[in-house]
DNA sequence: CGGCTTTGACCGGCGC
DNA sequence: GCGCCGGTCAAAGCCG
């Protein structure tokens, strides 16, 4: 039984074909996986802090909207300020902290000196009192508490403006405390957690999304179920799509955009391999 | 030894 | 005037 050179050749190139395809849909396979565990985290990170964002406005309602100060925070479920909002001249922050923490240190990217601490009747944890390291050359003074209802906010507040750049090195800021836009007015902030949190790996995530490579593939083995699952997501997915996707990601103040260009330049990969 | 923190004492504003 | 309370002072102690 032998088959004719033509029909041979006939099938190995539809078997070459079929190979070309498979490894590309493969390629694509694990590309829109990358993308959908990022949406499913950011997804998770997004649920997790409005959930965490009502309870602490519940919270800490009665203690800190007092008068004519709002309380617009934003408590930040991956512990990094994600909003630049400028500190002003008297201006109150939250930052979240170990419940089992008990020291009132708010890292703030300046140095300062405690010069006192005092019990207040109406919040059993202690405020401490500090000043501006380079005092009396820089006025500033700040006041850190635990929030009467979650002893896991510290609030700390500002009196003045610093006159110099932050001496530490540690700063939590995204905007510098002396950026200032409205004079006299109270405005409270969510700074990110003094605990090391590992942000969105967004800087360190690799690359090539094609994860062609063999050593990529052994370092994240997905399995064989995940496979079928992507399987059958990439089916119902175009590139027209993913570039949808993409463009949404771009559009995204809070995603990275190293991220958004990673995610494009892959695609490009992906389509003049096609091309091919 | 210098700088920083701790902590009780002191001061001044405010309400009664 | 008195007492309460938040803010500050300053001596003592700690630490690198």
């Amino acid at each position: 039984m032998s088959f004719p050179l033509a029909k041979k050749r006939c099938y190995l190139t539809q078997v070459e074909a079929l190979q070309f395809e498979l490894e590309h849909r493969q390629k694509e396979n694990e590309s829109l996986r990358f993308m959908l565990g990022v949406m499913t985290r950011r997804f998770s990170i997004l649920q997790a802090e409005i959930q965490e964002t009502e309870e602490h406005q519940q919270k800490t309602a009665s203690n800190l909207a007092d008068g004519d100060q709002a309380c617009h925070e934003i408590l930040d479920s991956n512990k990094r300020a994600r909003f630049e909002v400028p500190i002003t001249k008297a201006s109150r922050i939250l930052v979240r902290s170990h419940s089992n923490d008990k020291s009132l240190i708010v890292k703030d990217g300046y140095q300062w000196r405690k010069y006192g601490q005092k019990v207040t009747k109406d919040n059993p944890s202690p405020r401490a009192y500090f000043r501006c390291s380079m005092a009396p050359y820089c006025p500033v003074k700040k006041k850190v508490q635990r929030c009467v209802e979650d002893d896991s906010v510290l609030v700390a507040t500002y009196d003045g403006e610093h006159n110099h750049e932050p001496n530490g090195s540690h700063g939590q800021y995204l905007c510098s405390p002396n950026s200032s836009s409205s004079k006299n007015s109270i405005t409270n902030h969510v700074l990110k957690c003094p605990i090391e949190i590992p942000p969105l790996q967004v800087p360190s995530i690799a690359l090539d999304l094609t994860l062609s490579s063999p050593s990529n593939q052994q370092k994240e083995k997905p399995s064989k179920r995940s496979m079928e699952d992507c399987g059958k997501i990439n089916n119902n997915y175009n590139k027209n799509y993913i570039e949808e996707y993409v463009a949404s990601l771009t559009k995204d103040p809070t995603f990275s955009v190293a991220l958004a260009a990673a995610v494009a330049s892959s695609m490009s990969d992906l389509s003049s391999s096609r091309m091919l």
